[in-house]
DNA sequence: AAAGGTAACAACCGCCATATG
DNA sequence: CCATATGGCGGTTGTTACCTT
């Protein structure tokens, strides 16, 4: 990957993005995804950062099998709207619409062979013709290809959770420095970077873990006492909240505009 | 134990809508 | 009002893990 005129990278997200993506979201908010993009250092389009966030980044998501109401409500819902799946979504707190999708995707094939099979050995057979009622275990055995402790099997190039600690502090670098240089070099001098500053995908998959076994319902908007989750800070789960009103959406996030300072609020 | 098939899911692509100059 | 940039959405593909034979 040459600097100057690099070329976009493609392809599965390293760690050390990931944690840079995460930093530069809360620096500058889930909108300006070109200017993130740019200004991150991550060779990657805008249009990438934005899909890694929201399917696969965001504190908001839950991660794992999808529980049997969930199943059942994309049926209904799906039944009801059809493709429409970020509306769906929307319906499905901590659910994107790429794992709807991809969901719904499986199920139908599924549901489709075993009509095919249903058809050619017993044509009464309706025990799984009903899409729209099935709420059974559609997820088998599988489901989830990566820990939360940080270590994805999926794809996975990235390095060790010291690299967390470094992508943070590059992140925090580059901020400063405002990049366009090398990530590797972003890292030089910052070893051992307080993981208190950013933190790593440990710590966030942590918090989502508690966060979902807390409450599989809604958080607060603004968390009465201040935590040392920075999602916690500035992440609730009003987007999944939203139905018809998300353009509304306004997240509270720290943001530093072009001169480095700190602001409030974000677009709206 | 190995091979093949299937499921699950991340990520990309193209199109469209909206925002901005 | 028009052109361009950016973001959002739905469809599709590619890769890996798991299961079955």
């Amino acid at each position: 990957m040459v600097q100057g005129d690099q070329e976009i990278r493609k392809g599965p997200w390293t760690e050390q993005e990931d944690i840079l993506l995460i930093n530069f979201v809360h620096l500058f908010g889930d909108r300006r995804w070109d200017f993130i993009a740019k200004v991150s250092g991550l060779n990657r389009t805008g249009k990438s950062c934005r899909l890694r966030w929201v399917n696969y980044l965001h504190p908001g998501l839950k991660h794992g099998k999808m529980t049997s109401q969930e199943e059942r409500l994309v049926l209904e819902l799906h039944n009801k709207w059809g493709n429409r799946w970020s509306r769906i979504a929307r319906k499905l707190p901590g659910r994107t619409d790429n794992e709807i999708k991809n969901y719904w995707r499986t199920h139908m094939r599924k549901k489709a062979q075993e009509r095919k099979k249903g058809v050619n050995n017993s044509p009464s057979n309706s025990s799984s013709s009903n899409s729209e009622s099935s709420s059974s275990t559609v997820t088998t055995g599988d489901s989830f290809h990566f820990s939360k402790t940080g270590t994805r099997s999926f794809y996975d190039t990235g390095g060790s959770s010291d690299d967390h600690a470094a992508a943070a502090a590059a992140a925090a670098a580059a901020v400063i420095a405002f990049p366009g240089s090398n990530l590797d070099d972003n890292y030089q001098g910052l070893e051992g970077y307080d993981e208190k500053g950013f933190y790593s995908m440990d710590d966030i998959w942590k918090d989502i873990d508690l966060s979902e076994e807390k409450n599989m319902m809604i958080k607060p908007i603004c968390p009465p006492i201040p935590s040392s989750s920075w999602e916690d800070c500035f992440w609730d789960d009003s987007l999944w909240k939203m139905d018809e009103f998300d353009e509304s959406k306004n997240m509270i996030l720290p943001q530093i505009d072009e001169n480095g300072i700190g602001k409030a609020n974000l677009t709206g």
